[in-house]
DNA sequence: CGTCCAATGTGCTGCAAATCACAACCTAAA
DNA sequence: TTTAGGTTGTGATTTGCAGCACATTGGACG
């Protein structure tokens, strides 16, 4: 047991308190074992770039803790955000099983703790263990999923308050229920939101005033607050 | 052997001639078997609907020839190609994994023959065999690898014409050089081509007429003619 | 050889959002 | 308290493209 980065290591994924339904080292302990002689845990500090797109797949990051940020950028500059990985998720999937290079680029929002698996120790490991392969592929549709949604949202919407009112509906799902409304953490600025739906900060900032003003949601400092779910509900045609 | 749409349907997959590398049936003979065990191969015309997105996944299709459109549509109308899926790959390969509804709708471009696989025997089926569980995760991540790419044509793109430039260079891969410029057989609509890209249907027509124009390239028919490939490549900003 | 319908080509108009350019904030360290 | 740097808020301007309307072509088929 070390801290840095005020964070708690834990070494074993046997004993793991972090572990969680749906987490991807949520395994029968035989393959745990195997996975735990492979893997390399580690902290990371708020900010760290674990891998970057167009880099040859060196093989994964398992997140136990932390929220960490897969982005692509342009060769202009201009960057968006695919997706906000949580606790559980495998980080570098498609490039390790593929062997291509990184699509995208990881960097970490806040301290995390992250396991790292060499890529050829990952295969032979997931050659070794049926579960765990079926696992990664359902990882895999996981990150198909959210990639087609993400698709939807950039390439059927027609505007965009429909795209921002999906974001924040989807948000709402992991939210906390209050007598003024749905109350969610977001801590990303206008700017990453931006980057999440394909459109410019200025346009978050005033679609985000918009829906304060139609009393629809409010963000103030790093906290989301959805008002009138119907409401929002109603911008995207539902 | 029976060829309604004038298709030869072959029954086994063990002397199948259409399997190919990177196929998801290019299995060692053991996993083969037991594929052939569980599968049901038939033929279907152009235009056929093998499924749609919101329906519960019954299984996988497997493509042994002819192509398949997927796409996606929003409430109004307005619809999205994902992808034309070519022989040897897997079609609802994500839901079934993850026991999702069908995020996609698969229709055939073409008489196609496929073998279909009940979401049961296929869970089985890759249970049963890693080759067959590590096959399915490499088709996974490729399906992630297009969607991401189609996620940076919507998403980072500044015109219409980085978008069908980009789409045209990625035909131009698996195209024939002749003395003219490349030429590929692409036997879409502007319609389609428009809804690969996100843009209307007119867009596309003009686009189109301006690349004729500037002896970019040239669609004449289904059969497309790239002139200036290293023109297109500065379109993009490359 | 005409008929018909889908696929293309083209002009015009309106508007949503990108972009530029600042002003007003906030909070975190010096 | 002051300063500085990253946020957020807002106006003015510009523009690419969707959307509509229609003309034209072309190919399948009786």
């Amino acid at each position: 047991m070390s801290s840095p980065y005020g964070l708690q290591i834990t070494e074993s994924c046997l004993i793991c308190k972090l572990r969680n339904s749906g987490f991807f080292c949520d395994l029968p302990k035989p393959s745990l074992e195997d996975l735990e002689r492979v893997k390399y845990a580690s902290a990371y500090p708020q900010g760290a770039v674990l891998f970057v797109e167009g880099q040859s797949a060196r093989g994964v990051y398992i997140v136990c803790s932390g929220r960490v940020k897969l982005s692509t950028t342009s060769r202009d500059g201009k960057t968006l955000i695919l997706r906000i990985a949580q606790a559980g998720e495998v980080l570098g999937l498609h490039a390790t099983v593929s062997g291509k290079p990184y699509e995208l680029t990881a960097e970490t929002l806040q301290p995390c703790q992250l396991d790292f698996v060499k890529r050829d120790d990952f295969l032979r490991f997931l050659q070794n263990h049926a579960d765990a392969c079926l696992n990664a592929a359902q990882h895999l549709s996981e990150n198909c999923q959210s990639a087609y949604e993400m698709i939807r949202s950039l390439g059927l919407s027609h505007s965009v308050s429909e795209k921002l009112a999906r974001l924040l509906l989807e948000w709402a799902t992991d939210g906390d229920n209050t007598k003024d409304g749905i109350r969610i953490k977001v801590s990303l600025t206008h700017e990453e939101i931006a980057q999440l739906i394909g459109t410019s900060r200025e346009t978050v900032t005033r679609v985000l005033g918009e829906f304060r003003d139609k009393q629809l949601a409010q963000l103030r400092g790093s906290t989301l607050l959805i008002r009138n779910r119907a409401g929002l509900e109603k911008l995207i045609g539902a």
